[in-house]
DNA sequence: AAAAGGATCAACCGCCTTGAC
DNA sequence: GGTCAAGGCGGTTGATCCTTT
């Protein structure tokens, strides 16, 4: 475009701040609010650019910045977040108060990313480096990863959906911020429509989700963001009655979780319908499939686009022969571990990774297929799924 | 003790979006 | 509808610190 820079006046300072422009830039700020930043240089006698007052505010003088290490759940939350919504560090900050997105982009960048990469999971996709999961029951557990690798991809597409239309809705809402760079990093809650009532990550799984107690009881809160952290993410808990284990059944198989692929043809319809329409109203108006979930306003049925699905795990997992569209609908069954894996995945790099010192088993897991690849795979989508299961209706996310 | 290499993170750059006119 | 200013965002850079040799 050739825009110029907003920092093209001769004169003006660059690079790193010193106490003394942080204090007059703190002190205006105190006494006048940022206003125009653009402005604000001028007024508070600093040799800076506005765009460099913001940033130096946003990421470092704001009065609600947590500084030092991240948490365990803080490191859980991003990982899980940035497998949904890619480099959107921003719409992750948002649910890690007190954190900026620079610190959370910085802290992917060089620490989680490796880690993952050291895990033998690709950063950027999240999902497995190898595809060699296929040993004596191969089938099985390749259907299993499938099947969470479907989930997230189904769960991934209908938060873009939804990330575009809150982004829309969101702009009407955020005119009167005191410090508009809260909006984006600062955790505090967005304002909410009123109609974001329905979270259609929740929706999605209840839909097709029968929970039965024993997954309940092996669930237990189902909360992975309990803990210190503070987002409203974080905050929320399964009721006991509406415990919805995170790989249940549409079609309830006793106590061991399914995942059910069902209705390739209307699952497009569907998922279309949805994904198209911004408004409100088609994540209502599904069909009621579900008389399990009192707690969920319509029991909306959710089926996603199995058509996305396909494509994406075709792409993912080269192994078409056992691609899921051999039959119109696919019953896998998956375990039901999260929490505990993941918290396992995440203490600290892979050479401190234990996950299958029982086994005696290679540790090396960067080459290592198998059982624990297989275990550590089904648990990471499980935590990625979860937490989608935990965000409240109100996430400025979904 | 010093040099080299790696890790960290604050800050910058350029593009995009939004809203006002 | 077009233009422009301003803010926001993500990628990248470079200075500094830390660790290793």
């Amino acid at each position: 475009m050739g825009r110029s820079p907003c920092c093209d006046k001769v004169g003006l300072k660059k690079g790193p701040w010193t106490p003394e422009e942080d204090q007059k830039l703190l002190a205006y700020i105190d006494e006048h609010g940022h206003g125009s930043w653009r402005a604000l240089p001028g007024k508070a006698g600093l040799q800076r650019c506005g765009k460099s007052c913001r940033l130096r505010w946003t990421n470092y003088l704001r009065p609600d910045i947590k500084r030092g290490k991240f948490t365990l759940q803080e490191e859980q939350t991003i990982i899980q977040l940035h497998a949904l919504l890619g480099n959107r560090w921003s719409a992750i900050a948002t649910h890690l108060p007190k954190r900026t997105d620079n610190e959370i982009k910085n802290y992917w960048n060089t620490h989680l990313k490796k880690r993952l990469a050291k895990m033998g999971i690709d950063p950027i996709t999240h999902k497995p480096k190898n595809d060699t999961l296929l040993s004596s029951d191969g089938q099985t557990k390749n259907a299993a990863n499938l099947s969470h690798m479907a989930q997230w991809e189904s769960a991934r597409l209908e938060a873009e959906a939804r990330l575009v239309r809150e982004s829309k809705l969101r702009s009407h809402h955020l005119t009167t911020q005191g410090y508009t760079p809260a909006a984006s990093s600062s955790g505090s809650p967005l304002p909410q429509p009123a109609t974001r009532s329905l979270d259609v990550l929740k929706v999605w799984n209840g839909g097709w989700s029968k929970p039965t107690e024993a997954n309940a009881a092996s669930l237990g809160t189902g909360n992975i963001n309990g803990g210190d952290l503070e987002s409203p993410t974080s905050t929320l808990t399964f009721s006991e009655n509406n415990a919805q284990p995170l790989m249940n059944s549409a079609i309830g198989e006793s106590s061991i979780p399914v995942t059910d692929f069902v209705g390739s043809t209307s699952g497009s319809s569907e998922s279309r319908n949805i994904v198209k329409d911004e408004g409100e109203h088609d994540w209502k108006d599904g069909h009621v499939s579900s008389s399990h979930l009192p707690d969920q306003n319509n029991s909306t049925s959710f089926t996603s686009s199995l058509h996305e699905m396909t494509i994406s795990m075709e792409g993912a997992w080269n192994n078409p022969d056992q691609s899921l569209r051999t039959h119109n609908s696919v019953h896998v069954h998956v375990g039901n571990t999260m929490e505990e894996g993941f918290t396992s995945l995440l203490l600290g790099d892979s050479s401190d990774r234990n996950l299958s010192a029982d086994s005696g088993k290679d540790s090396d897991n960067s080459t290592g297929s198998g059982s624990d690849d297989y275990e550590d795979n089904k648990n990471y989508w499980n935590s990625i799924l979860n937490l989608v299961n935990s965000s409240p209706s109100n996430s400025p996310m979904f």
